[in-house]
DNA sequence: TGATTTTATCGACACTGTGTTGATTTAACA
DNA sequence: TGTTAAATCAACACAGTGTCGATAAAATCA
C-alpha cells in the first residue's frame, strides 16, 4: 500500500545520489549509470522507479516544494511583506546545500522557474503591495527573475549580506518601481 | 590562410544545422550525429572543426555578439538611454529567429548571461542614469536578469508590445528604483 | 593546364551508456 | 514461516562517441 518503507528508502538513496553528483558536475552530464553506482543500487532498480534523470530530479524538486510549503504554512501566518521575505531568505540559508546545488547545476527553465517562484511564493501571492497592482505579466517576470537571480547570486556569494539587508534591498527594488508604472 | 572559403562554408553549414535542430528539440538532446545528418556532412568532418556541440554553440553565440557589436557601433552613437533600449529591442525583433531559438533552448547559464548582457550591453555600459549609480552587484543582477527575462517573455509572446512601450516599462522598472537605494 | 596541398569522405574500430528481458535472490510483514 | 513485493543479476540489441588510416575531391598556384 502506497510506497512501502523499502521502496521509500530506495528512492531516497537515488535522490541523495543525484544531489551528490550535482555538486560535482553539471546535471546534463550525469548518467543513469553514475547515479546507480553512487547510490550503490542496480541499474535495473532505477528503471523500476524512474524513467530517466529528469523524473528523478522532478521528484527531488517537488519534495522540496512540499517541505517548503509545510514549513511556511505554520511559520509565517501573520507577517507583513518584508518579514515574509526575510523568513524565506532564512529558510534558504538553513537549507543552503540543496538550494546551492539546484541553482548551480544549469537546470532547465521550467525547474528554475519553479524554484524561483517557490522562493518567493508567499510574497508573490499574499502581499498586496507587491502583486495586487501587478497585473502586468512583464512586471511579474521582471520581479520574479530579478529577485530570483539576486538570491541565487547571494547563495553563490556565500550569504555575504545578512537576510534583512538583502530583503530590504529586493523589497525596495520591486516595490518602489511599481506605483510609478 | 585564416579560414579558407571552403572551411568557412562547412562551418556555416554546421551552424545552420544546429540552429535548425534547436528549433525542433531542446539543445541537450541534440547529438553530433544528428547535426551531421542535418548538415549533410560527414561526422569525421565535424571533429575536424569542433570538439563537441558546446564548441559549435559558442561559435554561433560569439558570431551573434560580433554582428550585434558591429551593428550598434555605427547605429546608436548618440542616443540617450531609452532610445538605445528601443534600438536594441528593434534589433532583437529584426533577428527574431536566432533570438527565439537561443532563448527557448534551455541553454547553460553562461551562454544565457552572455546573451542577456549582449541585449543590454550599451545600456549597461554607457547610460549614466542606470549604471554609474549601480555599484551594488545585486542591483546589477536584478536589472540584467529582470530585463533579460522580460525581453525573453516578449519574444515568446510574439512581440505583443511595441518596442517603445516595453522599453519605457523596463526603463522605469530599472530606473525608478535606483535612486532610492 | 597539371602538380601540390588542403579539406572532406569513407569504413572500421573499441568503447560507453541505454532500455529491456527473464530468471533469481533478498527482505518485509502478516 | 510462508507469501508477496522489491532488488539483483547477466545478457541482449542498439545508439552515439571519438579516433584511426586510407581515399577522394576540390581549391591553389606554378
Amino acid at each position: 500500500m502506497a510506497d512501502s518503507r523499502r521502496t521509500e528508502m530506495t528512492k531516497f538513496l537515488f535522490r541523495t545520489a543525484l544531489i551528490e553528483l550535482m555538486q560535482e558536475k553539471p546535471y546534463h552530464k550525469i548518467t543513469i549509470k553514475e547515479i546507480c553506482e553512487q547510490a550503490d543500487l542496480n541499474r535495473t532498480t532505477f528503471y523500476l522507479h524512474y524513467s530517466d534523470q529528469n523524473q528523478l530530479l522532478k521528484d527531488i524538486v517537488s519534495r522540496l516544494e512540499e517541505e517548503t510549503a509545510k514549513h511556511f504554512s505554520s511559520e509565517t501566518g501573520n507577517c507583513d511583506g518584508i518579514e515574509k521575505l526575510i523568513k524565506h531568505l532564512e529558510y534558504i540559508k538553513e537549507n543552503e546545500k540543496i538550494y546551492r546545488t539546484l541553482m548551480g547545476s544549469n537546470l532547465d527553465d521550467s525547474i528554475r522557474v519553479k524554484i524561483f517562484k517557490n522562493m518567493l511564493s508567499d510574497i508573490n501571492v499574499k502581499n498586496p503591495e507587491w502583486t495586487s497592482r501587478v497585473e502586468n505579466p512583464y512586471v511579474q517576470t521582471f520581479i520574479v527573475f530579478g529577485c530570483g537571480s539576486s538570491i541565487f547570486q547571494w547563495i553563490e556569494n556565500g550569504f555575504d549580506l545578512d537576510t534583512k539587508t538583502l530583503a530590504t534591498l529586493l523589497y525596495n527594488l520591486g516595490n518602489t518601481a511599481l506605483p510609478q508604472i
